[in-house]
DNA sequence: AATGATACGGAACAGTCGTTCCGTATACGT
DNA sequence: ACGTATACGGAACGACTGTTCCGTATCATT
Protein backbone atom coordinates (compact mmCIF):
# COMPACT_ATOMS: atom_id res chain seq x y z
CA UNK A 1 0.00 0.00 0.00
CA UNK A 2 2.58 2.33 0.80
CA UNK A 3 5.30 1.66 -2.27
CA UNK A 4 3.22 1.29 -5.09
CA UNK A 5 4.91 2.83 -8.38
CA UNK A 6 4.14 6.23 -9.58
CA UNK A 7 0.87 6.18 -10.63
CA UNK A 8 -0.02 2.80 -9.00
CA UNK A 9 -3.17 2.14 -7.09
CA UNK A 10 -2.14 4.28 -4.16
CA UNK A 11 -4.50 6.88 -2.57
CA UNK A 12 -4.07 9.59 -5.12
CA UNK A 13 -7.19 11.82 -4.25
CA UNK A 14 -9.44 9.62 -6.35
CA UNK A 15 -12.46 10.45 -4.54
CA UNK A 16 -14.69 8.74 -6.89
CA UNK A 17 -13.01 5.70 -9.03
CA UNK A 18 -10.26 6.02 -11.35
CA UNK A 19 -6.73 5.79 -10.83
CA UNK A 20 -5.24 9.35 -10.67
CA UNK A 21 -4.13 10.61 -14.33
CA UNK A 22 -1.17 11.82 -13.00
CA UNK A 23 1.37 12.59 -10.53
CA UNK A 24 2.62 15.39 -8.56
CA UNK A 25 6.19 14.27 -7.77
CA UNK A 26 6.52 11.75 -10.96
CA UNK A 27 6.06 11.70 -15.09
CA UNK A 28 2.61 11.11 -15.80
CA UNK A 29 2.02 7.30 -16.79
CA UNK A 30 2.21 5.78 -20.06
CA UNK A 31 -1.75 6.16 -21.85
CA UNK A 32 -1.22 2.38 -22.49
CA UNK A 33 -0.25 2.11 -18.77
CA UNK A 34 -3.18 4.30 -17.33
CA UNK A 35 -5.61 1.93 -20.10
CA UNK A 36 -4.27 -1.60 -18.73
CA UNK A 37 -4.25 -0.65 -14.87
CA UNK A 38 -7.90 0.34 -15.37
CA UNK A 39 -8.65 -3.11 -17.69
CA UNK A 40 -6.55 -4.32 -14.50
CA UNK A 41 -9.59 -3.21 -11.97
CA UNK A 42 -12.13 -3.74 -14.13
CA UNK A 43 -11.34 -7.54 -14.56
CA UNK A 44 -10.32 -8.03 -11.04
CA UNK A 45 -13.56 -6.24 -9.45
CA UNK A 46 -15.41 -9.14 -11.98
CA UNK A 47 -13.35 -12.03 -11.27
CA UNK A 48 -13.65 -11.52 -7.70
CA UNK A 49 -17.10 -10.80 -7.36
CA UNK A 50 -17.91 -14.03 -9.30
CA UNK A 51 -14.69 -16.45 -7.91
CA UNK A 52 -14.02 -15.10 -4.57
CA UNK A 53 -10.03 -14.19 -3.59
CA UNK A 54 -9.10 -17.92 -4.51
CA UNK A 55 -8.87 -17.57 -8.13
CA UNK A 56 -5.27 -17.80 -9.67
CA UNK A 57 -4.19 -14.59 -10.55
CA UNK A 58 -3.61 -15.39 -14.26
CA UNK A 59 -7.30 -15.75 -14.41
CA UNK A 60 -7.70 -11.87 -13.90
CA UNK A 61 -4.63 -11.36 -16.14
CA UNK A 62 -6.86 -13.18 -18.54
CA UNK A 63 -9.94 -11.77 -18.29
CA UNK A 64 -8.39 -8.02 -18.54
CA UNK A 65 -6.51 -9.40 -22.03
CA UNK A 66 -3.39 -8.41 -20.38
CA UNK A 67 0.13 -10.73 -19.55
CA UNK A 68 1.08 -11.55 -15.66
CA UNK A 69 4.06 -9.59 -15.76
CA UNK A 70 1.81 -6.51 -16.74
CA UNK A 71 -0.66 -7.30 -13.38
CA UNK A 72 2.66 -7.27 -11.25
CA UNK A 73 3.38 -4.17 -13.04
CA UNK A 74 0.83 -2.72 -11.30
CA UNK A 75 0.23 -4.34 -8.39
CA UNK A 76 3.43 -5.49 -6.73
CA UNK A 77 0.82 -8.59 -5.15
CA UNK A 78 -2.08 -10.60 -5.65
CA UNK A 79 -3.03 -9.21 -1.63
CA UNK A 80 -2.49 -5.56 -2.96
CA UNK A 81 -4.80 -5.94 -5.75
CA UNK A 82 -7.58 -7.91 -3.26
CA UNK A 83 -6.88 -4.61 -1.02
CA UNK A 84 -7.58 -2.06 -3.63
CA UNK A 85 -11.05 -4.01 -4.68
CA UNK A 86 -11.91 -4.46 -1.69
CA UNK A 87 -11.37 -0.83 -0.50
CA UNK A 88 -13.18 0.10 -3.48
CA UNK A 89 -16.47 -2.11 -2.22
CA UNK A 90 -15.97 -0.33 1.23
CA UNK A 91 -15.64 3.11 0.39
CA UNK A 92 -18.59 3.06 -1.90
CA UNK A 93 -20.66 1.29 1.04
CA UNK A 94 -19.44 4.11 3.69
CA UNK A 95 -20.97 6.95 0.41
CA UNK A 96 -24.69 4.23 1.18
CA UNK A 97 -24.37 4.59 4.68
CA UNK A 98 -23.98 8.33 4.36
CA UNK A 99 -27.15 8.92 2.23
CA UNK A 100 -29.10 6.70 4.61
CA UNK A 101 -27.99 8.73 7.74
CA UNK A 102 -29.76 11.97 6.65
CA UNK A 103 -32.95 9.75 5.30
CA UNK A 104 -35.74 11.17 7.95
CA UNK A 105 -37.13 8.15 9.10
CA UNK A 106 -34.03 6.62 10.89
CA UNK A 107 -35.62 2.91 11.50
CA UNK A 108 -36.23 2.49 7.29
CA UNK A 109 -33.58 3.82 7.18
CA UNK A 110 -31.31 1.22 9.15
CA UNK A 111 -33.87 -1.52 7.45
CA UNK A 112 -32.50 -0.73 3.95
CA UNK A 113 -29.48 -0.28 4.65
CA UNK A 114 -28.94 -3.76 5.96
CA UNK A 115 -30.67 -4.87 2.88
CA UNK A 116 -28.64 -2.90 0.52
CA UNK A 117 -25.43 -4.49 2.27
CA UNK A 118 -26.69 -7.73 2.75
CA UNK A 119 -27.44 -7.79 -1.19
CA UNK A 120 -23.51 -6.46 -2.24
CA UNK A 121 -21.94 -8.61 0.63
CA UNK A 122 -24.09 -11.77 -1.38
CA UNK A 123 -23.05 -10.58 -4.93
CA UNK A 124 -19.76 -9.72 -4.13
CA UNK A 125 -17.55 -13.04 -3.26
CA UNK A 126 -15.04 -10.92 -2.09
CA UNK A 127 -16.76 -8.42 -0.06
CA UNK A 128 -18.53 -11.43 1.83
CA UNK A 129 -14.97 -13.34 2.25
CA UNK A 130 -12.84 -10.32 3.49
CA UNK A 131 -15.55 -9.40 5.80
CA UNK A 132 -15.84 -13.35 7.06
CA UNK A 133 -12.15 -13.57 7.85
CA UNK A 134 -12.56 -10.71 10.11
CA UNK A 135 -9.39 -11.05 12.37
CA UNK A 136 -6.77 -12.68 10.56
CA UNK A 137 -5.29 -9.82 8.97
CA UNK A 138 -8.98 -7.91 7.65
CA UNK A 139 -9.15 -5.28 9.90
CA UNK A 140 -5.35 -4.37 9.72
CA UNK A 141 -5.32 -4.33 6.08
CA UNK A 142 -8.94 -1.85 5.62
CA UNK A 143 -8.80 -0.62 8.96
CA UNK A 144 -9.10 2.72 7.87
CA UNK A 145 -12.94 2.38 5.74
CA UNK A 146 -13.75 -0.43 7.94
CA UNK A 147 -13.48 2.17 10.71
CA UNK A 148 -15.81 4.67 8.55
CA UNK A 149 -18.18 2.27 7.90
CA UNK A 150 -18.56 1.28 11.70
CA UNK A 151 -19.00 5.12 12.67
CA UNK A 152 -21.71 5.44 9.52
CA UNK A 153 -23.49 2.32 10.45
CA UNK A 154 -23.27 3.54 14.25
CA UNK A 155 -24.91 6.12 13.60
CA UNK A 156 -27.79 4.91 11.71
CA UNK A 157 -28.48 2.36 14.56
CA UNK A 158 -28.09 5.32 17.03
CA UNK A 159 -30.86 6.96 15.42
CA UNK A 160 -32.82 3.58 15.00
CA UNK A 161 -32.12 3.40 18.42
CA UNK A 162 -33.69 6.97 19.47
CA UNK A 163 -36.86 6.29 17.45
CA UNK A 164 -37.59 2.96 18.99
CA UNK A 165 -37.58 1.00 16.36
CA UNK A 166 -34.27 -1.29 17.12
CA UNK A 167 -34.00 -2.72 20.83
CA UNK A 168 -31.48 -0.16 22.80
CA UNK A 169 -28.95 -3.30 23.81
CA UNK A 170 -27.53 -3.86 20.08
CA UNK A 171 -23.98 -3.29 19.30
CA UNK A 172 -23.07 -1.50 15.73
CA UNK A 173 -20.61 -4.35 15.58
CA UNK A 174 -24.06 -7.06 15.68
CA UNK A 175 -25.71 -5.58 13.22
CA UNK A 176 -22.07 -5.71 10.86
CA UNK A 177 -22.01 -9.66 11.45
CA UNK A 178 -25.90 -9.90 11.44
CA UNK A 179 -25.93 -8.55 8.08
CA UNK A 180 -23.15 -10.14 6.80
CA UNK A 181 -23.89 -14.15 8.49
CA UNK A 182 -26.85 -13.64 6.68
CA UNK A 183 -25.46 -13.24 3.77
CA UNK A 184 -23.50 -16.54 4.30
CA UNK A 185 -26.56 -18.14 5.40
CA UNK A 186 -28.47 -17.50 1.66
CA UNK A 187 -26.06 -19.77 -0.54
CA UNK A 188 -24.18 -17.27 -2.17
CA UNK A 189 -24.62 -18.59 -5.74
CA UNK A 190 -27.86 -19.36 -5.32
CA UNK A 191 -28.76 -15.36 -6.63
CA UNK A 192 -31.83 -15.67 -4.69
CA UNK A 193 -32.32 -12.60 -3.92
CA UNK A 194 -35.90 -13.03 -2.30
CA UNK A 195 -34.90 -16.03 0.04
CA UNK A 196 -31.62 -13.56 0.99
CA UNK A 197 -34.30 -10.47 1.68
CA UNK A 198 -36.62 -13.22 3.85
CA UNK A 199 -33.75 -13.81 6.14
CA UNK A 200 -33.00 -10.41 6.46
CA UNK A 201 -36.68 -9.39 7.37
CA UNK A 202 -36.24 -11.85 9.84
CA UNK A 203 -33.16 -10.39 11.58
CA UNK A 204 -34.63 -6.97 11.25
CA UNK A 205 -37.59 -8.11 12.99
CA UNK A 206 -35.24 -9.33 15.83
CA UNK A 207 -33.63 -6.20 16.70
CA UNK A 208 -37.11 -4.83 17.34
CA UNK A 209 -37.68 -3.49 20.55
CA UNK A 210 -39.18 -6.19 23.21
CA UNK A 211 -42.72 -6.61 23.62
CA UNK A 212 -44.16 -8.70 26.37
CA UNK A 213 -41.41 -11.27 25.82
CA UNK B 1 -16.83 -43.21 0.19
CA UNK B 2 -17.78 -46.33 -1.45
CA UNK B 3 -14.25 -48.03 -2.25
CA UNK B 4 -12.48 -48.03 0.97
CA UNK B 5 -10.29 -50.37 1.93
CA UNK B 6 -11.56 -53.64 4.36
CA UNK B 7 -11.98 -52.23 7.86
CA UNK B 8 -11.69 -48.47 6.23
CA UNK B 9 -14.10 -45.59 7.50
CA UNK B 10 -17.32 -46.59 5.28
CA UNK B 11 -20.47 -47.28 7.08
CA UNK B 12 -20.03 -50.27 9.20
CA UNK B 13 -22.81 -50.33 11.47
CA UNK B 14 -20.65 -47.68 13.08
CA UNK B 15 -23.82 -45.97 15.16
CA UNK B 16 -22.18 -44.51 17.71
CA UNK B 17 -18.50 -43.68 17.31
CA UNK B 18 -15.35 -46.22 16.50
CA UNK B 19 -15.00 -47.82 13.16
CA UNK B 20 -15.65 -51.31 12.86
CA UNK B 21 -13.89 -53.80 14.95
CA UNK B 22 -13.79 -56.36 12.38
CA UNK B 23 -15.57 -57.16 8.89
CA UNK B 24 -18.27 -59.96 7.51
CA UNK B 25 -16.18 -60.42 3.61
CA UNK B 26 -12.28 -59.93 5.07
CA UNK B 27 -10.22 -60.30 7.49
CA UNK B 28 -9.99 -58.20 10.77
CA UNK B 29 -8.25 -55.48 10.53
CA UNK B 30 -4.42 -55.92 12.37
CA UNK B 31 -4.37 -54.34 15.99
CA UNK B 32 -1.94 -51.52 15.71
CA UNK B 33 -4.02 -50.64 12.35
CA UNK B 34 -7.32 -50.01 13.93
CA UNK B 35 -4.81 -48.16 16.83
CA UNK B 36 -3.47 -45.86 14.49
CA UNK B 37 -7.25 -45.66 12.30
CA UNK B 38 -8.76 -44.10 15.41
CA UNK B 39 -5.78 -41.87 16.13
CA UNK B 40 -6.28 -40.23 12.53
CA UNK B 41 -9.76 -39.80 13.31
CA UNK B 42 -8.88 -38.23 16.62
CA UNK B 43 -6.19 -35.98 15.42
CA UNK B 44 -8.72 -34.89 12.41
CA UNK B 45 -11.56 -33.66 14.59
CA UNK B 46 -9.12 -31.99 16.75
CA UNK B 47 -7.11 -30.00 14.06
CA UNK B 48 -10.35 -29.77 11.50
CA UNK B 49 -12.07 -28.27 14.23
CA UNK B 50 -9.40 -25.28 15.20
CA UNK B 51 -7.44 -24.98 11.38
CA UNK B 52 -10.30 -25.65 9.58
CA UNK B 53 -10.26 -27.86 6.42
CA UNK B 54 -7.20 -25.78 4.50
CA UNK B 55 -4.39 -27.32 6.92
CA UNK B 56 -1.84 -29.37 4.53
CA UNK B 57 -2.81 -33.46 5.48
CA UNK B 58 0.74 -33.73 6.65
CA UNK B 59 -0.67 -31.67 10.11
CA UNK B 60 -3.20 -34.26 10.27
CA UNK B 61 -0.45 -36.80 10.36
CA UNK B 62 2.09 -35.10 12.75
CA UNK B 63 -0.76 -34.99 14.81
CA UNK B 64 -1.75 -38.03 15.11
CA UNK B 65 1.90 -39.38 15.40
CA UNK B 66 1.99 -41.09 11.66
CA UNK B 67 3.35 -41.41 8.46
CA UNK B 68 1.42 -39.41 5.55
CA UNK B 69 1.73 -43.37 4.22
CA UNK B 70 -0.51 -44.35 6.70
CA UNK B 71 -2.87 -41.84 6.80
CA UNK B 72 -3.74 -42.71 3.01
CA UNK B 73 -3.71 -45.83 3.56
CA UNK B 74 -6.71 -45.30 5.88
CA UNK B 75 -8.33 -42.54 3.98
CA UNK B 76 -7.73 -43.15 0.12
CA UNK B 77 -7.82 -39.27 -0.34
CA UNK B 78 -7.93 -35.89 1.90
CA UNK B 79 -11.69 -35.48 1.27
CA UNK B 80 -12.26 -39.01 2.31
CA UNK B 81 -11.37 -38.15 5.25
CA UNK B 82 -12.73 -34.84 5.52
CA UNK B 83 -16.15 -36.50 4.84
CA UNK B 84 -15.57 -38.64 8.03
CA UNK B 85 -15.25 -36.27 10.50
CA UNK B 86 -18.23 -34.28 8.95
CA UNK B 87 -20.37 -37.23 8.95
CA UNK B 88 -19.49 -37.79 12.32
CA UNK B 89 -20.54 -34.45 13.43
CA UNK B 90 -23.78 -34.49 11.66
CA UNK B 91 -24.71 -37.46 12.83
CA UNK B 92 -24.33 -36.37 16.38
CA UNK B 93 -26.41 -33.26 15.39
CA UNK B 94 -28.91 -35.29 14.45
CA UNK B 95 -29.29 -37.45 17.55
CA UNK B 96 -29.22 -33.87 19.60
CA UNK B 97 -32.37 -32.73 17.85
CA UNK B 98 -34.01 -35.81 18.23
CA UNK B 99 -33.78 -35.44 21.41
CA UNK B 100 -35.30 -31.94 21.47
CA UNK B 101 -37.84 -33.35 19.27
CA UNK B 102 -39.75 -35.06 22.40
CA UNK B 103 -39.09 -31.59 24.54
CA UNK B 104 -42.51 -30.82 26.17
CA UNK B 105 -42.02 -27.50 26.07
CA UNK B 106 -41.57 -27.18 21.62
CA UNK B 107 -40.66 -23.40 21.50
CA UNK B 108 -38.09 -23.58 24.24
CA UNK B 109 -36.43 -27.05 21.79
CA UNK B 110 -36.60 -25.21 19.33
CA UNK B 111 -34.24 -22.49 20.50
CA UNK B 112 -31.98 -24.81 22.88
CA UNK B 113 -31.48 -26.69 19.77
CA UNK B 114 -30.70 -23.54 17.76
CA UNK B 115 -28.29 -22.48 20.49
CA UNK B 116 -26.18 -25.63 20.43
CA UNK B 117 -26.24 -25.89 17.00
CA UNK B 118 -24.59 -22.08 16.80
CA UNK B 119 -22.59 -23.36 19.14
CA UNK B 120 -20.89 -26.26 17.49
CA UNK B 121 -20.95 -24.64 14.29
CA UNK B 122 -18.60 -21.95 15.94
CA UNK B 123 -16.29 -24.52 17.64
CA UNK B 124 -15.58 -26.75 14.80
CA UNK B 125 -14.06 -24.56 12.30
CA UNK B 126 -14.78 -27.85 9.61
CA UNK B 127 -18.79 -27.82 10.26
CA UNK B 128 -19.02 -23.86 9.65
CA UNK B 129 -16.67 -24.16 6.43
CA UNK B 130 -19.22 -27.73 5.15
CA UNK B 131 -22.38 -25.95 5.91
CA UNK B 132 -20.62 -22.42 4.22
CA UNK B 133 -20.09 -24.20 1.09
CA UNK B 134 -23.62 -25.16 0.80
CA UNK B 135 -24.08 -25.78 -3.35
CA UNK B 136 -20.85 -26.95 -3.96
CA UNK B 137 -20.51 -30.05 -3.69
CA UNK B 138 -21.80 -30.32 0.33
CA UNK B 139 -25.23 -31.50 -0.33
CA UNK B 140 -24.42 -33.82 -2.89
CA UNK B 141 -20.93 -35.43 -0.43
CA UNK B 142 -23.55 -35.14 2.48
CA UNK B 143 -26.92 -36.19 1.47
CA UNK B 144 -27.73 -38.62 3.82
CA UNK B 145 -26.85 -36.72 7.15
CA UNK B 146 -28.39 -33.48 5.99
CA UNK B 147 -31.67 -35.07 4.76
CA UNK B 148 -31.87 -36.61 7.97
CA UNK B 149 -30.90 -33.40 10.04
CA UNK B 150 -33.45 -31.53 8.07
CA UNK B 151 -36.19 -33.96 9.04
CA UNK B 152 -35.45 -33.54 12.46
CA UNK B 153 -35.08 -29.69 12.39
CA UNK B 154 -38.55 -29.60 10.51
CA UNK B 155 -40.06 -31.41 13.45
CA UNK B 156 -38.90 -29.06 15.81
CA UNK B 157 -39.97 -26.12 13.27
CA UNK B 158 -43.29 -27.50 12.86
CA UNK B 159 -44.10 -28.16 16.69
CA UNK B 160 -42.71 -24.58 17.58
CA UNK B 161 -44.93 -22.94 14.82
CA UNK B 162 -47.86 -25.25 15.81
CA UNK B 163 -47.25 -23.82 19.47
CA UNK B 164 -47.42 -20.04 18.77
CA UNK B 165 -43.65 -19.47 19.67
CA UNK B 166 -42.40 -19.26 15.81
CA UNK B 167 -44.19 -17.59 12.63
CA UNK B 168 -45.59 -19.84 10.32
CA UNK B 169 -44.01 -18.71 7.40
CA UNK B 170 -40.28 -20.06 8.13
CA UNK B 171 -38.47 -22.59 6.39
CA UNK B 172 -36.64 -25.02 8.26
CA UNK B 173 -33.85 -24.02 5.80
CA UNK B 174 -34.33 -20.71 6.74
CA UNK B 175 -33.51 -21.83 10.72
CA UNK B 176 -30.16 -23.67 9.57
CA UNK B 177 -29.17 -20.86 7.43
CA UNK B 178 -29.56 -18.38 9.87
CA UNK B 179 -27.88 -20.04 12.68
CA UNK B 180 -25.22 -21.00 10.61
CA UNK B 181 -24.85 -17.43 9.42
CA UNK B 182 -25.04 -16.44 12.90
CA UNK B 183 -21.65 -18.32 13.87
CA UNK B 184 -20.01 -16.90 10.90
CA UNK B 185 -20.96 -13.59 12.19
CA UNK B 186 -19.51 -13.98 15.28
CA UNK B 187 -15.59 -14.53 14.59
CA UNK B 188 -14.82 -17.92 14.71
CA UNK B 189 -11.54 -17.97 16.68
CA UNK B 190 -12.80 -15.34 19.09
CA UNK B 191 -14.41 -17.81 21.53
CA UNK B 192 -17.14 -15.53 22.26
CA UNK B 193 -19.67 -17.58 23.11
CA UNK B 194 -21.81 -15.25 25.31
CA UNK B 195 -21.03 -12.76 21.99
CA UNK B 196 -22.34 -15.62 19.72
CA UNK B 197 -25.72 -16.25 21.97
CA UNK B 198 -26.52 -12.55 21.65
CA UNK B 199 -26.83 -12.53 18.41
CA UNK B 200 -28.52 -16.56 18.34
CA UNK B 201 -31.00 -14.15 20.84
CA UNK B 202 -31.62 -11.47 18.13
CA UNK B 203 -32.22 -14.02 15.37
CA UNK B 204 -34.73 -16.01 17.84
CA UNK B 205 -36.66 -12.39 18.35
CA UNK B 206 -36.83 -12.84 14.65
CA UNK B 207 -38.77 -15.62 14.27
CA UNK B 208 -41.57 -14.90 16.87
CA UNK B 209 -44.98 -14.45 15.58
CA UNK B 210 -45.30 -10.69 14.50
CA UNK B 211 -47.26 -9.05 16.73
CA UNK B 212 -49.16 -5.46 15.73
CA UNK B 213 -46.38 -5.23 12.92
C1' DA C 1 10.88 -69.10 16.52
C1' DA C 2 9.85 -68.75 11.77
C1' DT C 3 7.28 -66.99 7.91
C1' DG C 4 4.14 -64.68 5.12
C1' DA C 5 0.74 -61.19 5.01
C1' DT C 6 -0.29 -56.70 6.40
C1' DA C 7 0.78 -52.11 7.58
C1' DC C 8 4.12 -48.29 8.34
C1' DG C 9 7.10 -44.19 7.20
C1' DG C 10 8.62 -40.71 4.58
C1' DA C 11 11.15 -39.52 0.41
C1' DA C 12 9.87 -38.45 -4.13
C1' DC C 13 6.42 -37.03 -7.73
C1' DA C 14 3.08 -33.98 -9.95
C1' DG C 15 0.14 -30.12 -10.19
C1' DT C 16 -0.93 -25.47 -8.77
C1' DC C 17 -0.06 -20.76 -7.89
C1' DG C 18 2.35 -16.49 -6.57
C1' DT C 19 6.18 -13.98 -8.15
C1' DT C 20 10.39 -12.68 -10.84
C1' DC C 21 13.11 -11.72 -14.92
C1' DC C 22 14.36 -10.19 -19.21
C1' DG C 23 14.03 -9.78 -24.21
C1' DT C 24 10.75 -7.32 -27.00
C1' DA C 25 7.34 -3.79 -28.12
C1' DT C 26 5.22 0.71 -27.50
C1' DA C 27 4.66 5.46 -26.44
C1' DC C 28 6.53 9.99 -25.87
C1' DG C 29 9.86 13.92 -26.54
C1' DT C 30 12.89 15.90 -29.91
C1' DA D 1 11.65 9.87 -38.12
C1' DC D 2 14.59 8.61 -34.36
C1' DG D 3 16.08 7.41 -29.74
C1' DT D 4 15.23 6.46 -25.23
C1' DA D 5 12.54 5.67 -21.25
C1' DT D 6 8.71 3.06 -20.06
C1' DA D 7 5.78 -0.81 -20.20
C1' DC D 8 4.47 -5.42 -21.97
C1' DG D 9 4.25 -10.59 -22.27
C1' DG D 10 4.95 -14.94 -20.80
C1' DA D 11 8.41 -18.45 -19.82
C1' DA D 12 10.75 -19.94 -15.78
C1' DC D 13 11.43 -20.25 -10.66
C1' DG D 14 10.23 -21.64 -6.07
C1' DA D 15 7.17 -22.78 -2.42
C1' DC D 16 3.41 -25.54 -1.14
C1' DT D 17 0.46 -29.55 -0.98
C1' DG D 18 -2.16 -33.80 -2.32
C1' DT D 19 -0.83 -38.34 -3.57
C1' DT D 20 2.06 -42.43 -4.76
C1' DC D 21 5.62 -45.85 -4.09
C1' DC D 22 8.48 -49.03 -2.06
C1' DG D 23 11.89 -50.64 1.30
C1' DT D 24 11.32 -51.70 6.11
C1' DA D 25 8.88 -52.90 10.36
C1' DT D 26 5.15 -55.14 12.73
C1' DC D 27 1.59 -58.40 13.57
C1' DA D 28 -0.59 -62.93 13.35
C1' DT D 29 -0.34 -67.67 12.46
C1' DT D 30 1.93 -72.29 12.69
Amino acid sequence: MTDVRAGSSGASGATADGPATERADARPMRADALRNHEKILRAAEEVFATDGVMVPIDVVAERAGVGVGTLYRHFPTKESLYEAIVTTRLTRLVATADAYAVDPEPGLALEHFMREFAQLAAEKQDLFEAFGQMGIDFKAHFAEPLAQLMARVDVLVKRAIETGTVRGDVETEDIIRLVVGTCHAAGHSDADAAGLQRLVSIVIAGLRPTERW
